[in-house]
DNA sequence: CGAATCTAAAGCCATAATAGCCTCCTGATG
DNA sequence: CATCAGGAGGCTATTATGGCTTTAGATTCG
């Protein structure tokens, strides 16, 4: 969970990147999305460090797909975007760093791993080019 | 998206009331978990309200399932504690309030109607029977 | 029955995190 | 060197999270 509004605005660039061909600058993105441009312009950054973007500065500049959409999938995007993978809870990926000391006996860690493991995989099984086919 | 922590807290709070068969109170929830006592109280109201939990006032009260845990979505859950379907973006639901006179001819609304769909499957197909069970 | 007690329900207020705004800096282009 | 667009940081507004208090319904006991 913890999913925010930079995921959405993530996948809505991303969406716009891959139908346009050649870089898009952040201003037009923001205008064409109705999207705060200081805030997608974070995002972008953030998708361009995790690789999933190129970025152009100067003239004709912006930002452009690295990768295939069919290579990029909405976990890495997440991931890229919310700066971690998104957590059901705190103990959920690492059991060693529980809290609490029941670690090893705790009701609920099992049940947590499983619900994180099943959104993990929808996640990473839904890629961009999923989006913009059928 | 739009999935906070309260969700995380009301799948949480369900998975314990799914194994503990007599009612158990907020205050004592709140204890199991580590969660904030008044944020989780609001939170299985919110459940109640939903239908999803019985709440019981007086001695010995609390909440308990009102449904089996087989009946018990992710999406429902997600909806009554969110207040709302966790939506990607306003407009997916429904693209007669689109605000854009482009609404017609929307260039990404077909792509985030797909994803909502894929999303809402996603939840909808997960019960808190799947993480009990396995 | 009536008082005391238990716990949900509901409100208001404080704090923390997110979303969004603005300005300056950096690198690229012509 | 003038201009364009990304990079980075600080600041504000909005929303989410959490704390606290009061009210209301249910139970127990005398």
């Amino acid at each position: 969970m913890l999913i925010t509004r930079a995921s959405e605005y993530a996948i809505l660039s991303l969406i716009l990147l891959c139908k346009a061909k050649s870089p898009m600058d952040s201003d037009t993105l923001s205008r064409e999305l109705s999207i705060s441009k200081s805030f997608l312009a974070k995002i972008l950054q953030s998708l361009a460090k995790a690789e999933i973007l190129n970025s152009y500065k100067g003239v004709n500049g912006g930002f452009a797909l690295k990768k295939d959409p069919k290579d990029i999938d909405m976990l890495w995007v997440t991931s890229a975007v919310e700066g971690k993978v998104p957590a059901v809870f705190e103990c959920a990926p690492s059991l060693e760093d529980c809290p609490s000391d029941k670690a090893s006996t705790c009701s609920i860690w099992p049940f947590l791993h499983k619900l994180q493991g099943k959104i993990d995989l929808f996640l990473a099984n839904l890629t961009l080019a999923d989006l913009l086919n059928d």
